[in-house]
DNA sequence: ATCCGTGAGCTTTTT
DNA sequence: GCTCACGGAT
């Protein structure tokens, strides 16, 4: 397509030039450069989302229908901003046409078009994480696997993900396979992916995958969408994994207006499968491509900017570039080293109050960012004690909760009857007498008469192993089913939703149970069915199949009304992309921030500080740190060091402050860290750092002064290692595998010959080597 | 089939 | 400290 950039072939009746109105240069040719592949490095806080917004805005000032622009992002969240700023600039018919979304919506959009290319129907159930390990879980059961794996369910579904995230199929994985446990992970993996066909449905890896592979085998289908998709943009880029980058890649490759934006910096989702290569490709990918780097940060103060500077300039990968602001300077960044969790909370939130009674911030003006969602309990409490509004963003979805999960699976049995994972959810809930064993004799018929689950409940009564009170309860409930399964071509999807509802005995089943719990969970019932009609009224040409399937893939974060004044608690990864005048990031302490204990590898510990360099660069203002000598974890009081991160912060940019009226501190700590208290760690600071042991590889920790550290007992913990053999009091005698942690937090897995594998903490194993 | 007590394992981070 | 699976009792 050639564009005229002039006013005069305009459609839409909206000028040209406020859409350029206070950009600068660079922000101005990222808004402006529409034709061919473009890469916009964008710095934390440089204006990017306005670049976004304003080129889209500037494609359809010159024509471009908005069906023809499709703008990928990360979060639902980001695509709403986006889809809305938008259309408070142009012609909101155009706006809205917009294909807006997460790739995992868009996908599913599409996949829902093209269902029967790749052998689904349209009305595909999408599982969840929880669905998904269900499945998981039955699949190992059904296919007696169970007992031999020393692997959790759930470490085997994260490995098919990865695996998947990286689009290696099972027989890969079996070929490259380099133990049992690979073999295992393998094989699991080929029966969950028959199992999730013979559902008719797919898992969120799925969405992607199944794209690629629709786009790849139907060139008819993958040249309307290159024609739909004349102008493609891509948020977040360098958090795109490799089925991502395909899709896009395959989707741009005939006009060749992409534009990705994204900062290597910022990239914290490596563990998603998220291959920053793809961002410091792209110019090998497109060698024509125009690079565009915004680095005027608007957000910040020099200070935090420069703190942010310090921090990943210890980084080895990483591509130089200098975020620059004409902020004023600002303040130092305050440090505070509390007892506990709890004082931590409780200053934190101390802190807020001051500041608020001394100027102009109010409660939506700060946030606290945490590693770990578990961290934000003692926040909520300290806000509760005095009257501080505040909101949790992200945590546990709405959509996962058992009752609203229930209704929603009672939904989707009703278009895809082959979702077998929907069925035996709310099959006995509310208990109808069907348990387990009654459940395995249908099960057996629908496996030997190869059909589903569903199907087989029809034919209950030739199924001679039940009793005829589950028959009878069977064809109950399988009529019920049918019944709306009719209704549902010609009633009103409103009124039908509500009376098969009803008819399921749910709200029945609480309203009898009538406790606070209860009562909640019907007014939960209710809010998915005033949901269902919003979705009904803003969507009158979609069924109850496309609401389904949105439905799986919104989270929290996007239903939550921010704009309320309130405090925001969040993980620091669900803060990417948002600002704040002023920040506390919390828990700054080895083992919680960076997370997963001392000896991870050195990539992890990098992409955890890119994490501690997106906090700080979420901050406009005022900024924190926080980090507590000692903290409850799995139910015990646990003692760990300042996090390592708070050494790679400028000292000049730092100003410490400790807790007042702290009680006696333990100065001969049963644990090994607890020494390291604050005015230590002050004194460290100045020290020069000590010399490099030869044959440590991992620079990070070359920079940790370690040494006093390690009391006796992290001494008698470190002798252990892999393959010694040693006796337990209770199991006998063993041979460790496996040694994992650092420390007090070290752990052994040990294959006993009496009882297999075990996964010890060697602090309290009181292991003996033989 | 359901209720309840016990114990094991657990946490990243999100679509 | 919390949740989930399992086993025994009803």
């Amino acid at each position: 397509m050639n564009l005229k950039l002039v006013k005069t072939e305009n459609d839409s009746n909206i000028d040209i030039d406020p859409i350029f109105k206070g950009l600068n240069p660079e922000q101005h040719k990222g808004v402006k450069t529409i034709e061919g592949p473009v890469l916009i490095v964008a710095g934390a806080g440089s204006g990017k989302t306005k670049v976004l917004t304003q080129r889209i805005a500037f494609l359809i000032a010159n024509g471009v229908p908005g069906y023809n622009i499709l703008a990928l992002t990360f979060t639902n969240k980001a695509a709403k901003e986006m889809s809305h700023r938008i259309s408070k600039i142009v012609n909101e018919s155009q706006a809205s046409r917009i294909w807006a979304g997460t790739f995992h919506s868009i996908f599913a959009r599409i996949l829902r078009r093209e269902a029967e290319h790749i052998g689904y129907t349209n009305s595909f159930s999408i599982y969840d994480q929880d669905d998904s390990l269900s499945l998981l879980k039955k699949t190992i059961e059904n296919r007696g696997l169970d007992g031999q794996s020393s692997q959790t369910p759930n470490q085997i579904r994260s490995k098919i993900s990865w695996a998947k995230n990286k689009m290696i199929t099972p027989q890969q994985l079996a070929k490259e396979a380099k133990d049992t446990k690979d073999n295992f992970i393998a094989n699991v993996y080929a029966y969950y992916e028959e199992e999730l066909r013979k559902n008719n449905a797919m898992d969120f890896d799925d969405l992607l995958l199944n794209t690629i592979t629709l786009l790849k085998n139907n060139p008819d289908v993958l040249e309307k969408y290159q024609d739909i998709f004349k102008y493609i943009l891509v948020d977040e880029y360098q958090d795109t994994n490799k089925a991502q980058y395909l899709a896009t890649k395959m989707l741009a490759n005939k006009l060749e207006n992409i534009c990705v934006v994204g900062d290597d910096a910022q990239s914290i989702y490596k563990w998603r499968g998220a291959d920053i290569k793809n961002i410091l490709d792209f110019q090998k990918d497109y060698p024509t491509a125009t690079i565009i780097r915004l680095e005027q940060n608007y957000r910040s103060t020099k200070l935090i900017i420069n703190a942010a500077d310090s921090v990943i300039k210890n980084n080895r990968h990483q591509i130089p570039k200098t975020l620059w602001t004409d902020n004023p300077e600002g303040d130092k960044i305050i440090v505070y080293n509390s007892i506990d969790e709890k004082t931590e909370a409780e200053y934190t939130i101390k802190e807020i109050k001051k500041i608020m009674e001394e100027n102009r911030f109010s409660p939506k003006d700060f946030a606290i960012l945490y590693r770990t969602n578990a961290q934000s309990l003692a926040y909520e409490n300290a806000c509760r004690r005095v009257n501080l509004p505040y909101l949790i963003v992200g945590g546990i979805s709405f959509y996962r909760r058992k009752e609203v999960k229930d209704v929603l699976g009672y939904l989707r049995l009703l278009i895809n009857p082959d979702d077998s994972e929907a069925l035996l959810r709310v099959v006995n809930e509310p208990p109808r007498g069907l348990g387990a064993t009654s459940l395995k004799h249908i099960k057996n018929f629908a496996d030997f008469k190869h059909q589903s689950m569903f199907e087989s409940f029809k034919e209950v009564d030739v199924i001679d192993e039940l009793q005829s009170r589950a028959k009878n309860s069977i064809k109950g409930f399988i009529n019920l089913v049918i019944k709306f399964q009719e209704l549902k071509e010609t009633m009103d999807l409103l009124e039908l939703v509500k009376s098969y509802i009803q008819e399921t005995g749910l709200i029945d089943m609480y309203r009898e149970l009538d406790t606070d719990d209860s009562r909640d969970r019907i007014s939960n019932i209710d809010q998915v069915i005033n949901d269902l009609s919003d979705f009904a009224t803003n969507n009158p040409e979609s069924g109850l199949d496309e609401y389904l399937q949105q439905i799986t893939l919104i989270t929290d974060l996007d239903e939550k009304d921010t704009s309320q004044n309130q405090v925001k608690l969040m993980t620091l990864h669900t803060a990417k992309g948002l600002e704040f005048p002023v920040v506390f990031i919390a828990g700054l302490e080895e083992g919680l921030f960076p997370l997963g204990g001392s000896p991870n590898f050195p990539e992890d510990t990098e992409e955890e500080r890119r994490l501690f360099y997106v906090g700080i660069t979420r901050a406009m203002e005022k900024l924190y740190f926080t980090y507590a000598d000692k903290r409850m974890k799995f139910g015990q009081t646990q003692y760990q060091k300042p996090s390592k991160f708070l050494q790679n912060v400028d000292k000049k940019y730092l100003s410490f402050t400790e807790h007042l009226n702290s009680p006696i501190k333990p100065n001969a700590p049963t644990y090994g860290s607890s020494s390291y208290g604050n005015s230590n760690y002050i004194k460290q600071q100045n020290q020069t750092k000590t010399g490099r042991t030869p044959n440590f590889r991992r620079p990070d920790f070359d920079d940790m002064q370690f040494k006093d550290d390690y009391s006796q007992v992290s001494k008698a913990v470190a002798v252990f290692r892999t393959g010694d053999r040693v006796t337990h009091k209770a199991f006998g005698v063993g041979r460790i595998e496996l040694i994992t942690g650092e420390g007090k937090n070290r752990q052994a897995m040990v294959n006993f010959n009496s009882v297999g594998r075990k996964k010890l903490m060697l602090e309290f194993a009181k292991l003996e080597k033989i």
